[in-house]
DNA sequence: AAGAGCTACAACCGCGAGCCA
DNA sequence: CTGGCTCGCGGTTGTAGCTCT
């Protein structure tokens, strides 16, 4: 069988192939590429050229392989940390096999390496432990699971593109060291940077996605720029690519209407009698803020996105839940899961998501950095990583360029931020909107650092157990 | 002790992008 | 514009060494 074109052109064969060698490199081979490498550098020839002039019977592409993955002098030997293992879980998770993409992110490591590493340790690791390596979710998720991920991960990517804010807050407070060490995103994923040994505690926190949730609603109300909300939900719907994504949400939607069904409809789809999503009110005029059961907020979560996904404006405002303590986390605040997720403007609440499921624009979703995202990857994808931080707020360009994203709701206002179904004491009977706008942004504001300090010390792993 | 099976990793291979004549 | 060449990437294969029976 004769040699393929791309084979020659490539760089396997040559003229003579069928005297160039393959197979293992002799310690005697590994010399005189070393050697002649070292004494001529890189630049003043090819690496087909190479063999000839270095006195080796292999083709080019060999030589430069065996260089660059075995010979070169900056690269580490020896086993992987538990520092590297987690980064490139991590990486892998956001660019999947981009093996260079994330060598590059690992000095003394190559692509090679790495990509032996993830196929005989890390993937086997990943599915002993429950998770789809491809996906990086659990194997066995139950619906509950898989709405939960898609929750965390809506939320994951809307606070990623309100990072610089949350950094300025914490900053302007003087009281987020840790935030101000710029590891939010980290310290916001349950796959982290963090020291603990125990890589192999992935599942996700009720409670902790709910301390994450009211970050995110606090930043909503506290920011006066608009979050990019609409590219969190193009990047979660087409994570889950197959159209029974959305079936499965109405099917759960559906469920969860006929469990909920003594409820009014605009309270349909809360487990706990309308309280808002998280929290159980014990007493609707105190309304202490307590982390509710993971079906709840399941169920706001499927009510906000099917809300979204049919084009739906939301029937309820947004309900925040004032708090009575003085700590941080019974400061926390509700959030209504009927209504979208929402931008924060003087008085009213415009709703801000792509409704249209015909018209996601995908290219909101995690990009390589500096680079367009499409089928034909360029080279310098392979050379950086997608950016933590969302592309982009959304922008009037890209509004005009989709405009199918606010047509259908931008209209839709509604009266009040908070309307809050228990309202603090001393605004019982107060119907003057901006006083309650006013009230409520202080109380955020106050909290505001010490809730993201709250957040960012948060351990996300707990539940699961490796031996 | 020996062979079968398994694991880890180096090396191979095909493909595609970029460059250049 | 086209074709040849180089380089880099990701998937796959081959094999040495280890473990188990």
């Amino acid at each position: 069988m004769g040699r393929s074109a791309s084979a020659s052109a490539s760089g396997w064969y040559d003229e003579k192939s069928s005297l160039v060698k393959k197979g293992p490199w002799t310690p005697e081979e590994d010399e005189k590429l070393v050697e002649y490498i070292k004494r001529y550098g890189h630049g003043s020839w090819s690496w087909r050229a190479l063999p000839k002039l270095a006195g080796l019977n292999r083709c080019g592409k060999s030589c430069r392989l065996r260089w660059t993955n075995y010979l070169r002098p900056d690269i580490k030997r020896g086993n992987f940390s538990q520092e590297e293992e987690q980064t490139i879980i991590n990486l892998h998770a956001l660019v999947g096999n981009k093996w260079s993409a994330i060598a590059n992110n690992l000095p003394g490591r190559t692509d090679n390496e790495i990509k032996n590493f993830w196929n005989t340790h890390l993937k086997k690791k990943l599915l002993q432990m429950g998770i789809d390596p491809v996906t990086h979710r659990p194997v066995t998720a139950t619906n509950s699971d898989n709405i939960h991920h898609l929750y965390y991960l809506m939320i994951n990517h809307i606070l990623s593109s309100l990072a610089p804010q949350l950094l300025a807050s914490s900053s302007s407070s003087g009281t987020c060291s840790s935030l101000a060490n710029n590891n939010l995103m980290m310290n916001m994923n349950p796959w982290g940077n963090n020291n603990n040994a125990d890589l192999m505690r992935l599942h996700y926190s009720d409670d902790k996605i709910q301390v994450l949730r009211n970050i995110l609603v606090q930043q909503l109300l506290s920011s006066t720029s608009t979050p990019n909300v609409e590219a969190g939900f193009n990047y979660l719907l087409p994570s889950y690519s197959s159209s029974s994504v959305h079936d499965h949400i109405d099917h759960e939607y559906s469920r969860v209407n006929i469990n909920h069904n003594n409820y009014s409809p605009h309270l349909q789809g809360f487990g706990n009698g309308g309280a808002p999503i998280g929290f159980v009110p014990q007493n609707p005029t105190h309304a202490i803020a307590q982390p509710s059961n993971l079906s709840s907020n399941i169920s706001g979560l499927l009510k906000a996105v099917h809300d979204l996904d049919h084009s739906q404006p939301p029937r309820t405002p947004p309900v925040l839940v004032p708090s009575s303590g003085s700590g941080t986390s019974d400061k926390l605040l509700g959030y209504d899961h009927h209504a979208p997720f929402f931008s924060s403007t003087t008085g009213s609440n415009k709703i801000c998501t792509n409704t249209n499921n015909n018209n996601r624009d995908h290219s909101q979703q995690l990009k390589l950095g500096g680079s367009s995202s499409s089928n034909a990857t360029p080279r310098d994808d392979h050379d950086q990583l997608p950016l933590l931080v969302s592309s982009a707020a959304p922008s009037p360009e890209s509004s005009a360029a989709n405009p199918t994203v606010e047509n259908n709701i931008s209209n839709t206002t509604y009266s009040t931020t908070f309307e809050a179904w228990g309202n603090p004491p001393d605004l019982m009977d107060h119907d003057d909107e901006a006083t309650n706008h006013s009230y409520w942004k202080d109380i955020i504001l106050e909290d505001m650092a010490n809730l993201v300090e709250e957040v960012s010390q948060f351990d996300f792993r707990h539940d699961i157990s490796i031996n």
